[in-house]
DNA sequence: TAGCCAATAGATAGCGGTTACCTATTCGGG
DNA sequence: CCCGAATAGGTAACCGCTATCTATTGGCTA
């Protein structure tokens, strides 16, 4: 989520609502969920943390609603460095997704590169989900927790196939209102 | 994690060492990343909100190690009702693995119902997601990411079909040393 | 005009998951 | 006799998330 967050601010800086409403409608009916609350959260924790920092001239002088944050130095390399690790111990599908949205938004990372990292990083946890099944007994719980693994590997391969069909065609629509 | 520690205390009161140990034999290679200390942070908190209490009487009288802990009527409470539940929020692989287990360990519920409920959940879910794919435009990024979740219920559910087999098979082989 | 509701905007308390790190004992082997 | 591995317990701090609260603005309606 933090990371999430700051990639939304490398294009501009905004204030939480404003965030909150990208989140929302770059994930969709997943983002409906999304709890408002946690926007500010995070952004307070990353202010804590030197990642951003707070501009509130927004408004009229007397009355300064809508804190609008913006990217540290450090914000920009903690964006850089999320946008070009792969094979996070949680692989998520919501977060790729939204890394792909940051990284043509901001012009940061190529969308399709990306995808290309992401395929062998999830081709190489495939094989080593493959070995540890061949290494576990026929009919322990683990094999089949590991049959689970090699399913759920092979879907999202079939979904990165569909996202590099849908980013490679598009050049400059993630806009951002 | 707090769930699936309470429910291997079902069965019998353990100290955390050995509920670490429980864990990591159930999830196979998966649980190696597991950390210790987090049994013992989760086993504190649990007894802060009244789900299991400690009954140090395990080692000699001068050298009190070993906090054996055993569920409340609480924690009893909040087991069968964590096994009563399908589709949480966050559906993770590993935890109705865990679930799966301790049914079975503890004689709490019968694991091919459970499977049975979850695939009733999976298959709901399915329809909403297809659902709420007709309702989004074509190439906008939420359609890519609920196709995204398709693919993943679809993994999930064949994944079931295999638990199904696994589990209708096995009356007896959940020891627990 | 007064009352009400939705949208906008911000915030806090508290729980649970996770990591990194620290301490202490026991026991066998070099 | 010391060293290291296994066993056993623990803490601080971070992040994600939810529930809940406040406040303003603007429009609609009774």
């Amino acid at each position: 989520m933090q990371d999430a967050v700051l990639a939304m601010l490398a294009k501009q800086p905004a204030h939480g609502y404003h965030l909150h409403a990208l989140l929302r409608r770059a994930l969709g009916p997943l983002g409906e969920s999304m709890n408002r609350g946690q926007i500010y959260v995070t952004l307070s924790r990353a202010e804590r943390a030197g990642l951003v920092v707070c501009e509130r001239t927004e408004g009229l002088p007397e009355r300064p609603e809508r804190k609008v944050y913006a990217l540290t130095a450090a914000g920009h390399q903690r964006v850089a460095a999320w946008l070009a690790e792969v094979g996070r111990p949680k692989p998520d599908l919501a977060e790729f997704h939204l890394k792909l949205f940051a990284a043509a938004a901001a012009r940061l990372a190529d969308p399709v590169e990306l995808v290309a990292a992401q395929r062998r990083e999830l081709l190489r946890r495939l094989r080593e989900a493959h070995q540890a099944a061949l290494a576990e007994p026929a009919g322990s719980g683990a094999g089949l927790l590991l049959e689970g693994v090699v399913l759920r590997l092979q879907a999202d391969l079939r979904w990165l196939e569909s996202c590099e069909r849908a980013w490679s065609t598009v050049d400059d629509e993630a806009e951002d209102g």
